[in-house]
DNA sequence: TAGATTGTTAATCGATTAACAATC
DNA sequence: TAGATTGTTAATCGATTAACAATC
């Protein structure tokens, strides 16, 4: 389970987008693949993939590439996706909803256990055959379900109120939606998706484009 | 609006949260801070927060620090928050309707003036005043109307399609939640929000956290 | 003025790429 | 065996941190 060596940020970053294309060419069929060939899908470099790859062991085969159904197994075990992570959101609001609905976290070791909300119009709804329930419960409902990651819909005013619940609650991850950043211990893990961040880098993109519109007219699509 | 020079990729992504730190701040009424300040608010050294910020310019003041509303607006412009972005979004599930309900993204130049889904229950239905239309429109409305930005939150199997309607229709920049990789022009920028991705780093660091059963009980919180 | 804090250069650290010997 | 391609070491590049002179 545990890992000897410190793996660098970056490599991490790049697991889940290996584990990915190697399943699109499971899903085609395709059985071995060298380190050029997925070089050229990915837009990695070739060196790049076999260093972050022998951060974790010898998965290929000098002359023969990477075999893609057990390199993509390797990965999966790496990213500890052998095991289950029961989950619960609170806030469940569109976002909230779009991943309970999300049907493929539970079909892939996320299930999520639990839904909760303050609005009482939202309470005693079921999504996707869970009950929202008043978040007023979320602590007694942590004391008796073992919650392995708590997901953070809700408002960012509310954000640290919940966090603290989770973690009191022994949440060993937060998934946290909410545009804030979260005083955990260093026990808890926390993935912060800050949607609009990226919207504010894509206008940066824009803004700074060197293209003018008549080098737009004049380019091919590569 | 252009810079002369590159900027690096890590300096881009930090802007947003230098930038939603000083709103915070500016809404608790505070003049001016330090970078040692802010160093201990956002969590980057203070050498990195005037390193990153003299990539644009002096905004500070030895022996004073940086006053708290000129270096927000000087970080809105870097960003390109001083224009106005139109938007149209391909795909009104939830996650859709979750972008599409967040009218913080009007009020700050971001307005959405399209909706589209294949769905025929979903087409001609409003969301914040705004119709939804079949997906067969965009190419049409897209030669109609300038759009700055187009979303997908439509399935995988769609959005390389929804792409080239895009880029055909000259938006300047794709903001993509879906789980694949487009291709495009190097003219049109793209921004991903791969969300299973950080779910499944979120699994990496549960599972290889070092910290036993022991050490959470006799942790404290930082 | 004296103290504080920046702007900026130099040093360090980390991540990526290149190269090639090992080996299937 | 010969060819292909890995695993791995060394070189390069980029990003972060440290240090301090400049200056408000």
């Amino acid at each position: 389970m545990k890992e000897k060596s410190r793996i660098s940020p970056a490599v991490i970053k790049r697991l889940p987008i290996y584990h990915r294309y190697l399943e699109e060419l499971m899903a085609d069929n395709v059985e071995r693949i060298s380190s050029n060939e997925l070089s050229s899908m990915i837009g990695f470099t070739a060196s790049q993939i076999r260093q972050d790859l022998n951060n974790f062991g010898g998965f290929g085969q000098q002359g023969y590439g990477y075999n893609i159904k057990a390199l993509y197994n390797e990965i999966g075990k790496i990213m500890g996706l052998d095991s289950e992570y029961s989950m619960v959101i609170v806030g469940i609001g569109n976002l909230g909803q779009a991943i309970a609905n999300h049907t493929k976290y539970y079909k892939s070791g996320f299930p999520i256990i639990g839904i909760f909300d303050i609005n009482p119009r939202l309470i005693g709804m079921k999504i996707n055959d869970i009950e929202v329930q008043d978040a007023e419960e979320l602590t007694s409902f942590l004391e008796e379900h073992k919650v392995d990651i708590g997901i953070i819909t809700a408002d960012k005013t509310a954000a640290q109120d919940i966090a603290d619940k989770f973690i009191a609650g022994h949440v060993k991850g937060i998934w946290n939606f909410a545009p804030c950043d979260l005083k955990v211990p260093e026990y808890v893990s926390v993935e912060n998706v800050h949607v609009t961040e990226t919207l504010n880098e894509l206008a940066y993109h824009i803004s700074h484009n060197d293209y003018g519109e008549k080098d737009v007219r004049e380019a091919g699509i590569r």
